[in-house]
RNA sequence: GGAGAAAUGGCAGAGUGGUCGAAUGCACCAGUCUUGAAAACUGGCGAGGGUCACACCUCCGGGGGUUCGAAUCCCUCUUUCUCCGCCA
């Protein structure tokens, strides 16, 4: 959520950015202006009543020591009014914080400036298109008829253990999958991300931290026995890390990465059950997280995007770079670009990777700073991508690697596969 | 799952109704000394709200209560530790 002081200082430049989302802001930023001075006024008042009551209660203290119990029982009588009027200046004041709370978190982060107008993914800014188009031989497949042919990965397998969305991956296909993750965990740790593995699980108070609670609630599979909820990416674990906590500067720049399965509900999400592995509800993702300084954040994505860059190339995969438009831009970015890979037997780009700038719009929530170099506790800058999840990079690996004996395996993936050819 | 104990600042650890936002030690920061470092000495050192700045208010695991007054008493929840049971 959007820091109250910052909406405070710089309202008009906050709604100015915010319309590139295609979003009226101001009536919500004009709403959060008032009852934050509404807020602050009955805060004043709290606090000025509370004094007068804490001054009395000293005094009747300094009677009571003295022996002069009869004045001290005279000035009792007197808190009972203050009492009262403390008791119900506290309530309207968390009425008021809590409708000021309410609509801050209803307001999207403040996007960069060079996010690009538009609506949809359609006016999304390709900032570039690198990598060879295959060229694939007559009766080239799909992944989903290309599992099925090679016994790789059983969907309806899946469907029967748990429903539609859970594929069953099988023999290649499952050591191809293991490969993939150790291969991105190496790429990710060579370049100095520190490798964890997270709980699967969060808490309520996690969910919040991370901003799924209490929009997205519906999107999470929720454990309701013991209030958890399996995580929709690591992203919700890996930055609760960093939640409640104030860190030395130097201990910044900080980099993690992990694999997590995730699990999405994809609740009334268009195209909820397209085929193969486009969209499923649960799928493996290996992600990297950064905590970064202010001024250095920016740097860091740039970073982040130029690492993803260099796995693609890796693979040999046909890729592109978008730079997200704000309408398509996600609630708690700033800034955000999609890698997309294209698969060949589909014929159309994937998205494999999205790599985030939220610079403090999740550390405010978290409570995540540091201690700068004027003594201040400062918001840290967070930042997350994935580095990268499996489905579409595994289906377009399938897909462009296909050859009429059988499916190929990229060349660096073969030391982590022991094999290489699906046949 | 059963029985017991505990939860205080970055860490350790005092504090059982008022003078406690909280002793002390360690860690940390600044300075003196030193060629430099260490040691020693001096000073500083939790967080949030509020203010131009002060004042002032809040926070001793979370929530509620008793009281003029709560870190301290009561209720409740959570977590941790020990023992027993079960178990990959």
């Amino acid at each position: 959520m959007l820091q109250v002081s910052h909406i405070r200082e710089n309202s008009e430049e906050i709604i100015k950015l915010l319309a590139i989302r295609n979003l009226d802001a101001k009536p919500m930023i004009d709403d959060v202006l008032n009852f934050d001075e509404e807020r602050r006024q009955l805060q004043t008042k709290l606090d000025t009543t509370k004094a007068e009551m804490n001054s009395i209660s000293k005094e009747i203290g300094n009677l009571f020591k003295s022996g002069q119990a009869e004045k001290a029982n005279e000035l009792k009588s007197k808190t009972s009014e203050l009492k009262e009027t403390i008791k119900t200046v506290e309530q309207e004041l968390n009425e008021k914080a809590e409708a000021l709370n309410n609509i801050l978190y209803k307001i999207p982060n403040v996007p960069n400036p060079i996010v690009p107008n538009g609506n949809s993914d359609e006016d999304n800014l390709e900032t570039l298109r690198d990598g060879e188009m295959p060229n694939l031989h007559d009766g080239a497949l799909p992944h989903w008829e290309l599992a099925k042919k090679y016994d790789i990965i059983d969907f309806e397998l899946g469907n029967k253990i748990a429903g539609a969305g859970f594929p069953v991956y099988k023999g290649k296909g499952a050591r191809l999958q293991r490969a993939l993750i150790a291969y991105f965990l190496d790429k990710n740790t060579e370049v100095g991300y520190t490798e964890y593995q997270l709980p699967h699980l969060v808490n309520e108070a996690s969910g919040f931290g991370t901003g799924q609670l209490p929009d997205k609630e519906g999107q999470m599979y929720h454990v309701t026995e013991d209030n958890l909820y399996l995580i929709p990416t690591a992203e919700v674990p890996g930055t609760n890390i960093f939640r409640d906590i104030i860190l030395n500067e130097s201990d910044l720049p900080i980099g993690i990465t992990g694999y997590t399965p995730c699990f999405r509900r994809e609740a009334g999400s268009y195209g909820a059950h397209v085929r193969g592995l486009n969209r499923l509800h649960q799928f493996d993702k290996v992600e990297i997280i950064r905590v970064e300084h202010p001024s250095k954040s920016y740097q860091a994505l740039d970073n982040m995007v130029s690492h993803v860059q260099d796995i693609l190339k890796e693979l040999k995969l046909p890729y592109r770079i978008l730079r997200l438009c704000g309408g398509d831009l996600t609630f708690a970015s700033a800034l955000t670009y999609d890698f997309e890979v294209f698969s060949a037997a589909q014929e159309r780009w994937l998205e494999v990777s999205s790599v985030s700038n939220f610079e403090t719009y999740q550390s405010n929530r978290l409570k995540l700073r540091f201690k700068n170099s004027d003594g201040k506790n400062e918001l840290a800058h967070t930042l997350n991508g994935s580095s990268l999840a499996l489905p579409r990079i595994l289906a377009s690996i399938l897909e462009n690697y296909q050859t009429g004996s059988g499916i190929k395996i990229p060349e660096v993936l073969i030391p982590y596969t022991g094999f290489d050819i699906i046949d």
